[in-house]
DNA sequence: CAATATACCTGGATGC
DNA sequence: TGCATCCAGGTATATT
């Protein structure tokens, strides 16, 4: 579900109710999500500690402690964090609970378990997350996301711009929804072999990844169908969408029919007329 | 190395 | 209503 958007939505709403507030406890479900929960390491490092921040890299959620410690929270394909009363009753597939000081619930709920939740011990940290940053890709907010780095990264690949796109390691953020948006809005077909584009076309990329990332924040993120910002509002971007999800129906800027393709696996929309296929 | 396939899960939508 | 089938926003790992 959650790409840059939703994640940084939910960094948002998360900030200013979660710094310096102090977790005076952590519980668990008894399952796994994409690892085993780390029931030792939030013992001993989150568990009776203050928060200090909360910053996004790729789609990760990183709630730095004053210890020093980093909770490192993934949502998955359908995680959700919640800031909800402490009594209120545990919801199916609610997998970890943050107990604040002032009677607050931080809750991580995710149906899929594709989620991961992971503790850098504060001796540990700075390297863990040196190693980590390094394996995620460029950051389209980020000033190394510019049209020369995107020329060097596609050199050579002859895998399609969308799936370059996705590529986590690559660049960051940018999952299936928006990737369609972006290619739609630089007037790129998906299908087109990424190390064929030009840098102006980069520079299109780049200029509509920001534009629609921001849009997409602004909109409180994309409830397909079911992300909820922290506070169980939904978002409301999906009512943008120029083409994900649109097959069949009219482009809007020109009005032929939205295509549906398989790329790579994964559902792909695209207006023939506005995105032509250059060979 | 690059590109593709698969696995991890649940639940909602769809079709019979 | 029930049941089978397909599909979903992500990413790590295996396979070609």
């Amino acid at each position: 579900m959650p790409e840059l958007p939703e994640v940084e939505v939910t960094r948002r709403g998360l900030l200013a109710p979660l710094s310096g507030r102090t977790v005076v406890r952590v519980s668990w479900s008894a399952h796994r999500l994409r690892g085993p929960i780390p029931r030792k390491l939030l013992q001993e490092h989150i568990a009776a500690q203050q928060i200090r921040t909360i910053d996004r890299r790729a789609k990760y959620l990183l709630l730095r402690m004053v210890n020093g410690a980093v909770l490192v929270i993934h949502l998955g394909m359908t995680g959700k964090l919640g800031l909800i009363q402490g009594q209120t009753t545990l919801h199916k597939h609610d997998h970890l609970v943050l107990h604040l000081d002032n009677g607050l619930d931080v809750r991580f709920n995710d149906s899929r378990r594709f989620g991961s939740i992971v503790v850098w011990p504060p001796d540990h940290a700075a390297q863990l997350e040196a190693d980590f940053s390094r394996k995620e890709g460029l950051e389209p907010f980020g000033p190394a996301f510019i049209a020369d780095n995107l020329l060097a990264l596609a050199r050579g690949r002859r895998v399609a711009v969308k799936s370059l796109l996705m590529n986590s390691r690559l660049i960051a953020g940018i999952g299936n929804i928006y990737a369609n948006e972006i290619l739609f809005a630089a007037r790129i077909a998906p299908q087109q072999p990424a190390h064929l584009l030009t840098e102006k076309e980069w520079g299109r990329i780049i200029q509509e990844s920001r534009r629609i990332l921001q849009l997409a924040i602004d909109a409180g993120g994309s409830s397909i169908s079911d992300f909820l910002g922290v506070s169980g509002h939904p978002g409301y971007f999906q009512l943008q969408l120029a083409v994900y999800g649109r097959k069949d129906a009219p482009c809007p800027r020109c009005g032929q029919a939205i295509l549906k393709t398989i790329q790579g696996g994964r559902a792909t929309y695209h207006c023939p007329g506005c995105q032509p296929h250059v060979e």
